[in-house]
DNA sequence: GATAATCCGGTTTTT
DNA sequence: CCGGATTATC
């Protein structure tokens, strides 16, 4: 940060003094008094650029430099792994190696420490699994399926969604009122939230959700009030940060944990919650004070950041949402000159206003602007892809923040399936998911053969292979395959004790052919997958042993970029959230889009003021500038669809506004009733002509890509395909190549 | 059981 | 128009 902190005369402390404290330099009044504040409840509302991260870490280190609480006496909670690590390497600079006693962490990071201490009352083994999205999804298709409820109707991701919901709220199967699950699976909500919680435990497994409302059930059970009353001993001061992010469920925990010290310090900002799709509850910081009879409030109000234009401009926007907190942003610096005022640029069309974006930030290089220093916020990921394609062209290295998550690729999740089968035999999803990858000829049957088995056994799908693979139930294929693979299993846990990590993972891929299987692989991705999986191995030799190295996995799902140049950033506007930048890039500005369609049609007021609470994070990441722009027509599934600008853009005050519009384009506003022009005709994809083909003729196919033909028989052909290899295709699905 | 053809839906996603 | 998920076919 290169605020002008030092700049604040109220922190220069008088000069018969000795020097303050390292964490109380620099601070600002209010920020000083939130630091200062230790003891009894306090909400700090904390407006962007207002240097929570700041007073938080300072919090923390003056609470254990001053010998308040023992460093293990504290729980400091994070959202993002990237927010504890921040955290926890700022307080080190502080106060050194006692940092790392301190429970910080995420809500999940330190809800899985302590369920792991107290598994059982919660019918798990310390060792449980914590479940990727797949995983859950998987497990929540069989039910479905074994329920006899129609997918159509009761599309997983819905059901799974509404018990996310459930576990948001705290809600356990037990305690769900009995009108919540009427409406969903055709009235039987709440009997397969059950029955997906008990597969659970079976499983010796729990997803996200779990690890806290695992907790609170632990701590709320009567029988076990002495667990619940030692932590309460124990944590003397509580920090929370993003609490207008905080869940139901997050709250109660923090709530119960809080009960004996009430030293519990929440910072947040209503203005940035954009998180209630999620579950986050702002309503949490308005019940602050109700529970916490006597409660502080303390608002930092003093941005450095932002120049005062772009705090102007901000709060005109924010002002037009009702039941604010209230909170007005003031520049930090009573010096700082206006700045540059917030550009609103009317396009024609979206390939344009890429043109125009990028040719602004090459304009912002040439004028000194740090390529690493700007970045285009969109609503949605789909939209990256237009200023991917326009930087591609014109040669700006850039980066796409928060797509394809490592741990998301399937390559990844493979891999990570058989370590789990090895280091937890009970783990029956990732055995599924690589019972058959690569192709063992154990398929579906094969598969439904050991379902049947388990069940009546009542015994996991690893103890049914075992005894299947012993009977003639089996063809002699499958029955050797199976008992391959139950040998490779086995070989690989006695290597558990022996081998390191790193050599082990390694084994493990390239005896079980999973290696293999991308090596061979001819498409276009496989270089890369087979990539990284080296990357894995490596990131493996870190740890003492693959059960750290899942548990860290699992709750550690974040990409560091090593990308060491400058860079372009493009992302959305919920990723940028905690992010700066000094010019900001707000494309996409129009009804439909920006707010969102959703928005608009079903969520009434709250879901538009959400909306408009994040054009406001988006324009408060700005240190100097803010470009926002719109596009008269917009091609969305390949239609042309005429649009109106956002309402948003209006909502910013004149005074902070300086609107360009392309001739035709009336007073920045699309006129869209009147389009005086005609879109250019798109580029057709060539169709198909009615012909025949010849062996040996260069075709090309929308999903393979560019091929020879090997051999005709009637309408299909054999195909040599550059990339994907040999595949029989029916001729309507090529074409001539010199067609293109 | 593996592959090709067809169908369908299409925000945001810190863990 | 794209991709993934489902179905249809060999």
């Amino acid at each position: 940060m290169g605020s002008p902190f030092d700049l604040d005369d109220d922190v220069s402390p008088p000069a018969d003094q000795p020097a303050p404290s390292p964490w109380l330099a620099a601070l600002n009044s209010e920020q000083r008094l939130a630091v200062e504040t230790t003891e009894g409840p306090l909400l700090v509302l904390s407006g962007a650029g207002t240097g929570k991260t700041r007073v938080l870490t300072a919090r923390l280190a003056q609470i254990i430099a001053q010998g308040r609480a023992r460093p293990w006496q504290v729980l400091s909670v994070t959202f993002t792994n990237r927010a504890a690590r921040e955290m926890r390497e700022r307080v080190q600079r502080l106060v050194g190696a006692a940092a790392e006693q301190v429970w910080l962490g995420t809500f999940h990071a330190l809800g899985a420490r302590i369920l792991r201490r107290h598994a059982p009352l919660a019918g798990l083994e310390s060792n449980f699994t914590i479940l990727d999205v797949d995983d859950q999804l998987r497990l929540l298709k069989q039910i479905l399926t074994e329920e006899g409820i129609d997918a159509k109707a009761s599309p997983p991701q819905m059901v799974m969604a509404s018990i996310q919901r459930w576990k948001d709220r705290g809600l356990p199967p037990a305690r769900l009122p009995n009108a919540e699950a009427v409406e969903l699976a055709g009235g039987r909500g709440a009997a397969i939230y059950r029955i997906y919680q008990d597969r659970l435990a079976a499983l010796n497994a729990c997803d996200f959700g779990d690890l806290l409302l695992h907790c609170l059930t632990i701590f709320q059970n009567p029988a076990h009030a002495d667990i619940l009353a030692d932590y309460q001993d124990r944590f003397r001061y509580m920090l929370v940060d993003e609490y207008q992010d905080t869940n139901v469920a997050q709250y109660l925990w923090l709530r119960l944990l809080a009960q004996k010290h009430r030293n519990l310090c929440c910072v947040g900002d209503d203005d940035q919650s954009i998180y209630s799709w999620r579950g986050a509850e702002v309503g949490n910081i308005l019940k602050f004070e109700s529970d916490f009879p006597g409660a502080r409030i303390i608002r930092l109000e003093a941005n450095y950041r932002s120049t005062p234009t772009i705090l102007a401009a901000a709060a005109g926007l924010i002002g037009h949402n009702l039941g604010r907190l209230g909170k007005t942003l003031r520049p930090g610096n009573a010096e700082a000159e206006r700045g540059p005022p917030v550009v609103v640029r009317a396009l024609w069309n979206g390939a344009e206003e890429a043109r125009w974006v990028v040719e602004e930030i090459e304009a912002e290089q040439r004028a000194g602007t740090k390529l690493g220093q700007m970045a285009i916020l969109v609503r949605a990921g789909f939209q990256t892809r237009e200023f991917e394609d326009r930087l591609i062209a014109t040669g700006l290295p850039y980066r796409v923040v928060g797509s394809l998550r490592f741990y998301e690729r399937q390559e990844i999740r493979d891999a990570l399936a058989y370590f789990r089968v090895v280091a937890q035999p009970a783990d029956d999803l990732a055995f599924e998911r690589i019972v058959n990858t690569p192709k063992r000829g154990l398929g579906d049957s094969t598969l439904q053969a050991l379902h049947v088995l388990a069940r009546r056994q009542g015994t996991g799908l690893v103890e049914a292979a075992r005894l299947l693979a012993g009977t003639d139930d089996l063809k002699p294929k499958a029955r050797k395959a199976l008992a391959d693979l139950l040998a490779d299993f086995a070989r690989w846990r006695t290597l558990l004790a022996t081998m390191a990590p790193g050599p082990l993972a390694e084994t493990i891929l390239d005896q079980s052919g999973y290696t293999a299987m991308w090596r061979q692989d001819r498409s276009p991705d496989a270089q890369g997958r087979v990539e990284n999986l080296k990357e894995l191995v490596a990131a493996l030799e870190e740890f003492d042993n693959l059960g750290g190295f899942l548990e860290h996995v699992s709750l550690v799902m974040d990409n560091d970029d090593k990308s060491g140049g400058e860079r372009v950033s493009v992302m959305t506007l919920h990723a940028a959230k905690g992010l700066e930048y000094d010019v900001v890039f707000l494309p996409g500005w129009e009804e439909g889009v920006f707010p969102h369609q959703r928005a608009l049609s079903e969520g009434g007021l709250k879901s538009l003021e959400e909306e408009r609470r994040l054009a406001y994070v988006g324009i408060t990441r700005a240190r100097r500038q803010v470009f926002v722009s719109y596009a008269a027509t917009r091609r969305i599934y390949n239609r042309w669809q005429d649009s109106l600008a956002s309402r948003f853009i209006a909502e910013l005050p004149d005074a902070t506004v300086e609107t360009l519009a392309e001739r035709g384009l009336s007073g920045g506003f699309a006129a869209a009733s009147v389009p005086a022009w005609a879109p250019r005709p798109s580029v057709q994809a060539p169709v198909a002509p009615e012909r025949s083909y010849q062996p040996g003729e260069r075709i090309f196919h929308q999903k393979f890509g560019y091929g020879r033909i090997t051999a005709v028989d009637g309408n299909k052909l054999d195909i040599f395909f550059d990339k994907a290899g040999a595949k029989k295709v029916v001729d309507s699905f090529v074409m001539p190549a010199e067609n293109l």
